[in-house]
DNA sequence: TCAACAGTTTAGAATAAATATAATGTATTA
DNA sequence: TAATACATTATATTTATTCTAAACTGTTGA
């Protein structure tokens, strides 16, 4: 509960009222070095693992979506299922292995800027995303 | 049904039998010069428009997979409650217009080659996707 | 041509993610 | 601390998609 603190702080000035579930989630999220990848079912298995609080499938629903208005998380486009979040949320690409349904992370450094000329009247582009499907490499494909 | 035969050569050639309901399908989404984007309840519903015949949604459903498989359909990554598919099968990229739920494709020519310089072991590159989000141009935003 | 088989279609049931609801609870404020 | 606006919750609902099992159809080869 060391970083509750910060994270209230972070609510806050989001207009969200830091309440228990708030904050528990957003230890779970926030309180690592390491950014990751998550479904809306992974995100619920963590907190029931490492939390003493109960917090419904509906609370966890409403605040992933408000991390996602807020910026503080990032949903990734992918035709799957259920939806993937991410919690880099900086310019950054992934690699989506469809045998092994895993997300990995390309950094931008990693992909030349992409440059698109085509401009739509009325419209700017708001994120540009790079999706690059990957299979194994062993045999032939056709 | 003028085109009826070049579909039955399209499905055989695939592995498919050429079905009523499956030609019927080709002709909706390929008796076209122009390419275009749907989901699976837009298409039932051109279909039922079009069509004197019934088509199951269970058949739409499996029909478009097969087509996806045999590579005469794309599957567009969109995280949306509802899969979009694209009759255009060429190396290309999309705009998504989040307020007006709507896809622009942006041909070829128009992004620069995405290249990737990292790679994952035992794993290659089947497909690169971009999805460049667009909102409207008007008020400055955040 | 026709029987037999394998693949296909179908309606409806099942599944699962996501959203809505409405009652209860809680953080904020004045 | 009371009032209120916002949150949480369990549950029901919605919706896309997949599954199922029975009926049907295209294909093959005798």
């Amino acid at each position: 509960m060391a970083y509750a603190e910060q994270y209230i702080d972070k609510l806050r000035k989001s207009g969200l009222r830091p309440t228990k579930q708030r904050i528990k989630i957003c230890e779970v999220l926030f309180d690592t070095d390491k950014t990751f990848h998550f479904t809306i079912k992974e995100l619920v298995k963590i907190i029931e693992n490492q939390a003493n609080i109960k917090v419904s499938l509906a609370t966890v629903y409403n605040t992933v979506h408000a991390f996602i208005k807020k910026g503080y998380l990032k949903e990734i486009p992918l035709n799957a299922s259920q939806s993937y979040y991410d919690t880099n949320v900086t310019h950054h690409h992934h690699f989506f292995d469809e045998e092994e349904n895993r997300l990995i992370d390309i950094h931008q450094d990693d992909v030349d800027e992409v440059n698109i000329k085509k401009t739509i009247p009325g419209k700017k582009i708001k994120s540009v995303e790079v999706i690059a499907k990957i299979v194994s490499d062993n045999q032939s494909q056709k």
